[in-house]
DNA sequence: ATTCGTTATGCACGGCAGGATATAGCGAAG
DNA sequence: CTTCGCTATATCCTGCCGTGCATAACGAAT
């Protein structure tokens, strides 16, 4: 079969008109825990810094206590860590995704047929 | 509680690169069920002709039999019908979306909890 | 034959999300 | 006290998606 058939998943989690949480959110804060700042975690994934900067503040913002807790200061001073917050969210949010896949994944047999 | 706390949910049915059905196809394969036509279907949506004409051509180039049959001529001529495999495809669709909407909302409860 | 409302297609314009860039202040290490 | 890399924020720039508009051919009814 030439043709790759899947099923693309997404999964918001709305604060009114804001994107609390997100795939792209969810990734961010895996960075941030492996480099220990929002600009290293920005790099490492390809995304400008003023881009992951506001997926923070939105996140901040959205829940009742912070996801990253962030300092300033350079080299051996500031940075940015997760808060148990953070982590947990994360948490709930991964398998969350992972129930939604695994239901999504048995509609694909059926999908498979009709689809060129 | 004066902030809206929800999780959006998106569902697309991929073909290599292409989006061969997502929430907008279905919601124009029932416009144009409804009026009979494509650009009957998108003023009623309030989206482009030309828009609602190219996600009619991605179905049914990515489908193996289409879902809308059109033919030209105004009026009381030509027009566009759904096909019973569109009929089918968007009923497959709308109970898959319903399906993952039912598993989201079990997680909404723990979300609620940590959202401001 | 004329009219009307389609299908089908191309192109130019506009809005906006996100990237690039600039600047200021900070904190620890050397 | 200098340097380095970070946070935080503002401004400009650009690429892309979709709308709007124009055009042509068509088919049934009048």
């Amino acid at each position: 079969m030439a043709s790759k058939k899947y099923i693309k998943l997404r999964a918001r989690w709305m604060r009114d008109e804001e994107i609390a949480f997100g795939p792209g959110k969810a990734d961010l804060l895996a960075a941030i825990d492996r480099t220990g700042s929002i600009s290293a975690a920005a790099r490492d994934m390809g995304m400008s810094y003023r881009r992951a900067w506001l997926l923070v503040d939105t996140m901040n913002r959205c829940f009742r206590s912070p996801l990253v807790d962030s300092a300033p200061g350079g080299k051996h001073g500031g940075g940015a860590r997760l808060t148990d917050t953070g982590r947990r969210v994360r948490q709930r949010y991964l398998e969350m995704e992972d129930a939604l896949r695994a239901l999504a994944d048995e509609f694909e047999k059926d999908l498979k047929k009709d689809l060129r």
